[in-house]
DNA sequence: ATCGTATTGGAGGGTTCTCTCTAAAACCCA
DNA sequence: TGGGTTTTAGAGAGAACCCTCCAATACGAT
């Protein structure tokens, strides 16, 4: 089966996700990783065919994983505790992944997503559809009387995604953690947003 | 009085924000905004001594330009309406200013603050400290029974800061425009977030 | 008209980065 | 032991960038 390999893909993935954490996705460049990972820069075009590629797997595998959580929130029976919940989920989920949780608060532009190739921006755009549904399906079952679908997807959106994103956003900047009380307040104000209204 | 400037400080920050808010801050290299601003990069390094500068008075611009609004907005009467005033800025400001709101919506670091001169860090800082003091008065004022200073400060940043800028996040992600709509709901979501538990 | 000054205009050195290419190394299997 | 294969290891070409430096330029002031 060929020489053992001493830097496989999800070795060079971490190395340039702590660049990317600490120094921002344009510190994430081939030499770099290379550098942080000890690994010549062949070791690295050996695993992922140029820089793009190697954005696209460190953006895409921090998407997933935390999707992967917020997939399970929404499970929940209850409308309101499935939304609330995934608000929750986002906060932990950082507090756990803080390096991670950094590549997530960046756009796909910043990790030139237009230049990824073609089959890292299907995955992507699969992951988001999934997102998507799952959302519009809380939304569905937690839409006001009179309400339209558009707005209640807004509404949910920004309570389940945009809202927690931001206080994760808040914490994590200048090198910061992400504290457990984060948690509760991330969960009381999704609830705010999306409990009927008094 | 020596030679005419054709390119003064004001043209070379506005072609750099074009940059930044097309391409990310890693975009705005001193020979790109020559090119952008079809100015020779003496002409650059005549106005700022380097990437650094250029890059705080990019952000700096955005930012100061940024705090004024809401500071009117937070000087209103009625705390509540201050802070969903406040809110609604945010939303109003980056539609008219998508560009700059771009700029904003990166972090300090993202512009290699560390690296600025030590005057545009001491500015950075006023600005903020500034801010910070009229979002205390507000929280004060909107504080419930019972409710520390701490947790309320916190509330009223997420209402009147965070949430907006999250709103505005969405809408300009992949080159989009704030919709007008999107002020009143960051108004009713600050408002759902800050007025008192029914 | 001439001087002084602020600014333009751009050449050039040193650095870093991306990507290619070749050789050697280290393992499995027959 | 001797292929066959995968991976390491790093040299090197070409491009981009940061910054320095200096001559040329265009204006106001005298």
């Amino acid at each position: 089966m060929g020489r053992p390999a001493r830097f496989d893909s999800g070795v060079l993935v971490a190395a340039a996700t702590a660049l990317a954490a600490r120094a921002g996705p344009g510190a994430v460049t081939m030499a770099a990783v290379a550098r942080e990972a000890g690994a010549p820069s062949g070791s690295v075009y050996h695993r992922f065919p140029g820089r793009p590629a190697l954005l696209a797997a460190v953006r895409l595998d921090a998407l997933a994983d935390f999707q992967e959580g917020v997939h399970e929130a929404l499970a929940a029976e209850d409308p309101l505790e499935a939304a609330v919940g995934a608000a929750r989920h986002v906060l932990s989920w950082s507090r756990g992944s803080p390096d991670r949780a950094r590549v997530l608060l960046y756009s796909d532009a910043d990790f030139e997503a237009p230049r990824w190739p073609a089959a890292e921006r299907v995955r992507r755009d699969r992951g988001n559809a999934r997102l998507g549904a799952a959302l519009a399906g809380a939304a569905e079952r937690l839409r006001a009387p009179g309400e339209g679908a558009g707005p209640a997807l807004e509404r949910v959106r920004t309570a389940v995604a945009d809202l927690p994103l931001a206080l994760v956003r808040r914490y994590l900047a200048d090198g910061g953690t992400v504290p457990a009380r984060a948690e509760e307040a991330a969960a009381d104000a999704a609830y705010r947003l999306l409990a009927p209204r008094p």
